[in-house]
DNA sequence: AAAAGCCCCTGGATGC
DNA sequence: TGCATCCAGGGGCTTT
């Protein structure tokens, strides 16, 4: 579910009460993608000193080490003081002293990884390949037009690939292509100049007005403090097949790439 | 080497 | 009501 906007409403909601906090417990429900990599309880008594987010990872800077934290397809987090009862798709507390971080994930594609610095064994492997941040310095123009032209795949597939921009997933690559008026299937390569600069431009917009919209709640997605996202109301295209095209009426297609779902207008979306 | 496919897992919606 | 099928926001790994 969550693409770089829920990610980061996620990281807002909590960073900030969990600074500075000792960790007390920590228990471990099934397991997830990954191994936590080290015994939960060495985890006691070390401090939590932030919460970064890298891409659709959460980076939990520890005074030794960090944690990194995915959510997968279905993963929450949530915070609080006074947590009820772990229930059966609650896979991982982190008890501290200023409240416990509670990682729901019903599906289990999320992780909670161990790590003694970023650069290490998997902190290399998962971040390692990781493309700029969207509204980061490195994610330039000039790079992204480059970058699609190096690339045959369909376009809608580089946006999720993360070799040219991080935190783009399925729902936020449909809206950006739509505003940019380019259909998710043509070849990256093909995309003209203008089309390419609109869309880069549209990547960064697209995820910000998430971003302040709280992200996207499709079934599952609450953000730490439990409330749910809004950009998926005001969604153009995702999710809309057969819909009425908000911008010219055009009934909106559903076309399969790579086993997902885009969606597109057929009017709207001609580059 | 790049691109396409295959899985991991559970639950909700849909159809017969 | 019951059961089978399909689909879902990600992404590493394997196969072409």
């Amino acid at each position: 579910m969550p693409e770089l906007p829920e990610v980061e409403v996620t990281r807002r909601g909590f960073a900030d009460r969990i600074a500075g906090a000792e960790i007390s417990g920590v228990h471990v429900g099934k397991p997830l993608r990954w191994p936590l990599g080290c015994d939960p309880d060495s985890l006691v008594g070390r401090h939590v000193k932030g919460v970064r987010r890298r891409g659709k990872y959460l980076l939990i800077d520890l005074d030794r080490g960090l944690l990194l934290v995915h959510l997968g397809m279905s993963g929450s987090l949530a915070f609080d003081r006074q947590p009820g009862p772990a229930g059966p798709h609650d896979h991982f507390d982190l008890q501290t002293n200023q409240g416990t971080l509670r990682l729901h994930d019903p599906r289990r594609f999320g992780a909670v990884v161990r790590c003694a610095h970023e650069g290490d064994g998997w902190g290399q492997k998962l971040l390692g390949k990781l493309g700029p941040e969207p509204f980061g310095p490195d994610f330039t123009e000039s790079g992204f037009l480059t970058g699609l032209r190096q690339r045959q795949s369909p376009v809608k597939q580089v946006l999720l690939g993360g070799e040219l921009v991080v935190g783009v997933g399925n729902i936020y690559a449909s809206e950006a292509l739509f505003r940019a008026g380019i259909r998710p299937t043509v070849r990256a390569s093909r995309v003209s100049r203008s089309a390419a600069v609109r869309l880069y431009q549209a990547v960064k917009a697209v995820l910000a007005e998430a971003v302040s919209k709280g992200g996207s709640t499709l079934r599952d997605f609450v953000g730490s403090d439990g409330a749910p996202g809004h950009f998926q109301s005001g969604a153009m295209v995702y999710g809309r097949e057969g819909l009425p095209c908000r911008v010219c009426a055009t009934p909106i297609k559903l076309v399969r790439q790579g086993q997902r779902s885009s969606y597109y207008c057929p009017v709207c979306q001609k580059s």
